[in-house]
DNA sequence: GTCTATATCACGATAGAC
DNA sequence: GTCTATCGTGATATAGAC
């Protein structure tokens, strides 16, 4: 079998190391002088570097849906479901005007290597994409919820590369209230609504 | 002195693959193989991958300039003029589909690799920003000209590396429409204005 | 100016001892 | 399971012929 900490000790590391420095860029050496093993070890663990990049991306596939959920869990109102997306752009400013975005970076990255697990890492933006649309179409917004979803995609995407660009964390924060005075002009707008939906959302 | 003829070769093809392929992906190889010269022939114009970087930001930058300057010429209106930057974007979205925006990629890239031309690549954001914040200002929005200007870019970024990620060239045009909505907004705002700045723009 | 040949090196990956 | 030693490849870069 293997141990299970050490291959999760590398797949923490990588994921890390390629979100700083990229994945091409990112060695066997460099990971290997945070986890403390030989080169030679990785091998056990993985067949190859691609397989440490699946890893990484299925940690994340994972991580994600489990943050959604909790989101989800956490809030009743589809409103502040999705401002609790909006706030993780806060929250992560400093690593976001340090490191860009790890899913845009990443997918921008692989889609210039043409790797064939571009298609993985494009599954990270969709998972985001559809919880957002379904959080929209629950405030009615049916017929639009994707195109909602997906400006808030770019929104945030675009924010993330401008402060990355210019090592600004206080764009950030000045573009997530705006992102927000965003949101609730739809949310207002669900309270006198047109909703689109057969289905009534709840305790609204 | 050298032949100028090659050198402009080289910094062409290199320019396309840094776009295509990113910088550090791009292998002498490669760049030899579009202009059909030998890999040796590189060291006669250029010292290294290096230079040849700093002489493609170089001409990007003198693009750019030019580019703008021409967008400043053709359209006497501040908010024609800033049409014409949105218009860009419509006009490159097959290539922004397949491989993102060629500033915002190159500059993500380099910061990820802790690159010494990384400030002459954000040189090339500063110049659209700075153009977009004199426009701005020319409509009267003199106190958040920068902030608009920033905003501006930072939506045309998201669109780009979103349409990027689902190779989606339709999102762009669709989003090219809203963002010169958002800008119908502040020139309607200017014409009725509050303008910010004691200058009078002149036949609005 | 452009070429061929080669130096040098770092990387991913393998083999086999322990 | 982890190590050391090493292979093979491909990259940047250099040297020198033409």
């Amino acid at each position: 079998m293997g141990n299970a900490a050490t291959r999760e000790h590398i797949v923490d590391a990588a994921d890390q190391l390629f979100y700083r420095h990229g994945y091409e860029h990112t060695t066997f050496s460099d990971i290997a002088d945070v986890v403390q093993i030989s080169r030679g070890n990785f091998y056990y663990h993985f067949r190859s570097k691609d397989e440490i990049l699946d890893a990484v991306i299925k940690t994340r596939l994972k991580q994600t849906q489990e943050l959604l959920e909790q989101w989800e869990a956490d809030a009743e109102q589809p409103a502040d479901r999705i401002r609790s997306f909006i706030h993780m752009w806060f929250a992560n400013r400093a690593d976001i005007a340090l490191y860009g975005c790890p899913v845009g970076t990443l997918t921008t990255e692989l889609a210039k290597l043409d790797h064939t697990s571009q298609r993985d890492a494009t599954a990270l933006f969709t998972l985001y994409r559809s919880w957002l649309r379904r959080q929209f179409t629950l405030l009615g917004r049916g017929a639009d919820a994707d195109a909602l979803a997906m400006h808030l995609l770019a929104m945030s995407q675009g924010v993330a590369a401008v402060a990355n660009a210019f090592r600004d964390e206080d764009f950030i924060a000045h573009e997530v209230t705006k992102m927000c005075e965003w949101l609730s002009s739809y949310t207002d707008d669900a309270e006198r609504g047109t909703p689109d939906t057969d289905e009534s959302h709840n305790r609204s």
